[in-house]
DNA sequence: TCAACTGTATTATACATATAATACACTTAA
DNA sequence: TTAAGTGTATTATATGTATAATACAGTTGA
């Protein structure tokens, strides 16, 4: 089952991509799984505090991207491949670490620093 | 100098926001320092191909954090002292190391590999 | 002096994001 | 059957972001 208790609101970028990168990484995390059904619009946006539109916008990117089947009437159900799980995997770990890195030599960091600051927030950060 | 040729647009945040950041992160880096000229409005934003309101705005929130010191006729100047250094050095090492390690949690991805990862991308990115 | 540059301000327009309030057709389960 | 829940769509409003076009007062350097 997913778990969007641990979603945590992270001001700056919109809503709706949030949601969907939160979905993406659970997807690459093994967590979200083929078939699986995802929780209502209402129901997610009543969970996050969110209006049902700004829901409905991350799930149409999802079905656009076609890593969910929606049906009128049905919750909407995870359709997933290896192939996909894999493009989705490069795409997000390729960007994440791109941008991390990229931020921390602009202040200055040492590679060593930086590997150090990241073991240290490893630890740091409560445990998803 | 300050060399705002290796500024990188990176879609997503706002511009003067990204401006903001790329000065604070020069700052950490020793690159920019007290005293200093920043660029005039007008050729900032020309330089990167953004409205001038747009660095405006950038440059009025560094005046509002009293980072800069504007005087009409006249380019603004760095006002900066070490305790203004450490205190904005703690503020994004603390945000972008969290924000990273959160990311890579929520992939699932192990202590050691995003380790790993973080070394592989720091050859890959080009120097600043 | 004075032209060119500077910071600052205003008005208008356009687009993206988010919320609110509905509405309708479909599915599910009691 | 039918009430409740579902996906989907529309309209309106508000806010933030970015651009464009000006305007004005102050500074600088030839």
């Amino acid at each position: 089952m997913i778990s969007f208790e641990e979603f945590i609101m992270q001001d700056g970028s919109p809503i709706y991509q949030q949601i969907l990168l939160f979905i993406k990484r659970g997807i690459i995390a093994g967590i979200i799984k083929d078939g699986e059904e995802l929780p209502s619009r209402r129901v997610l946006s009543a969970l996050l505090g969110v209006n049902p539109n700004t829901v409905q916008k991350a799930y149409r990117l999802l079905e656009e991207e076609k890593l969910i089947q929606s049906l009128q009437g049905s919750r909407s159900t995870m359709v997933l491949t290896e192939e996909k799980v894999r493009s989705i995997r490069e795409e997000l770990l390729e960007e994440d670490a791109r941008s991390a890195v990229q931020k921390l030599k602009q202040m200055g960091i040492s590679r060593e620093e930086a590997v150090e600051l990241i073991e240290r927030y490893w630890d740091k950060e409560s445990n998803l």
